[in-house]
DNA sequence: GCGACAG
DNA sequence: ATCTTGTCGC
C-alpha cells in the first residue's frame, strides 16, 4: 500500500485551499526518478460523480508494457466543497485518497483524469495527489483549464506546447489523427517531454489514453450497477 | 465589471 | 460531470 508523505485536511473553504496549493507548489519534482526499462506497473485515475453528492475515485493497475489489468478499485466519499474550476482536487481528492488506501499494487506512474501542473497555481488534480502520495503523476486532461496553445498538426503524436504567464506548462496532444488534442502536463516527479512520451506510449487506438479510459470504463459500471448498494457503506 | 473555467 | 438518438465521417 501506498502511504501519504503528508495529510492534508480537505474540509477548507477556498481561501485555504489558495494557501494549500501556493504552499504545494514548492514541493513539485521534475526529475522522473525510473529509467524507463523497469517500469513495469502503471495506473489510471478517474474522478467523476455519483448523485446525491457523492464523488467516485477509480484506480485501475496495469502491467506495463502489456497493459494488462491487474487491479481495480473504487471508492464513494461524499463532497464537502463545491465544484470550482481550480479546485477540483478539494472536491474529488478524498475519494482519491481513499481509494488509495485500498490499492495494493504499487505502480511508477499515475495518469490522473485532470490537470498536472496546468493550473492557476500550478497545483491540478494530478500534481496535488502526486505530492501528497510522493508518486509519479502526469495530468491528462481532456479540455483546457488555463494558458494558451496553437492548434498542433493533425497526425497522431503531434504536439504544441500550453503556455501561461510566459511559462512553458504543457501539451496540446494529438492523441487521434485529426481528434481534439488532450492536455498533457506532468504532475510531480517528471517533466514535460516525459509525460508527453509516457501518454504515448500508452495510448492506443482511442483519443483518451488507456489507464485513463479504462478507469473510466469501471466508473460508469460502478455507476450503472453498484450505486445502491454503495451508498449504504 | 466581464468573461473563462479540469471534472 | 450530467441531460440524451440518431447520425455523419474516417
Amino acid at each position: 500500500m501506498i502511504q501519504p508523505k503528508h495529510i492534508f485536511p480537505f474540509d477548507v473553504n477556498t481561501q485555504e485551499a489558495v494557501r494549500i496549493q501556493k504552499d504545494l507548489t514548492q514541493h513539485i519534482s521534475f526529475s522522473f526518478p525510473f529509467h524507463p526499462q523497469e517500469v513495469h506497473c502503471l495506473a489510471g485515475v478517474d474522478v467523476s460523480y455519483l448523485k446525491k453528492n457523492l464523488a467516485c475515485a477509480v484506480i485501475v493497475a496495469f502491467s506495463y508494457p502489456e497493459l494488462q489489468v491487474i487491479e481495480v478499485v473504487h471508492s464513494l466519499k461524499k463532497v464537502q466543497f463545491p465544484y470550482i474550476p481550480g479546485f477540483l482536487s478539494f472536491r474529488e481528492g478524498p475519494a482519491v485518497a481513499s481509494s488509495f488506501q485500498l490499492l495494493k499494487s504499487i505502480p511508477q506512474i499515475f495518469f490522473f483524469d485532470g490537470q498536472g501542473i496546468a493550473h492557476p497555481r500550478g497545483v491540478g488534480l494530478a500534481s496535488h495527489m502526486g505530492i501528497l502520495y510522493n508518486i509519479v503523476s502526469i495530468g491528462v486532461a481532456k479540455s483546457l483549464l488555463v494558458g494558451q496553445y496553437t492548434e498542433p498538426l493533425l497526425e497522431k503524436g503531434e504536439y504544441s506546447w500550453i503556455f501561461y504567464h510566459d511559462q512553458k506548462i504543457g501539451a496540446a496532444l494529438r492523441s487521434r489523427k485529426a481528434v481534439k488534442p488532450i492536455f498533457v502536463s506532468p504532475g510531480h516527479r517528471i517533466d514535460l517531454q516525459n509525460s508527453i512520451e509516457w501518454t504515448l506510449r500508452v495510448t492506443g487506438k482511442y483519443r483518451i489514453p488507456e489507464p485513463t479510459r479504462i478507469a473510466h470504463l469501471y466508473a460508469d459500471k460502478i455507476k450503472r450497477n453498484e450505486v445502491e448498494f454503495l451508498e449504504h457503506q
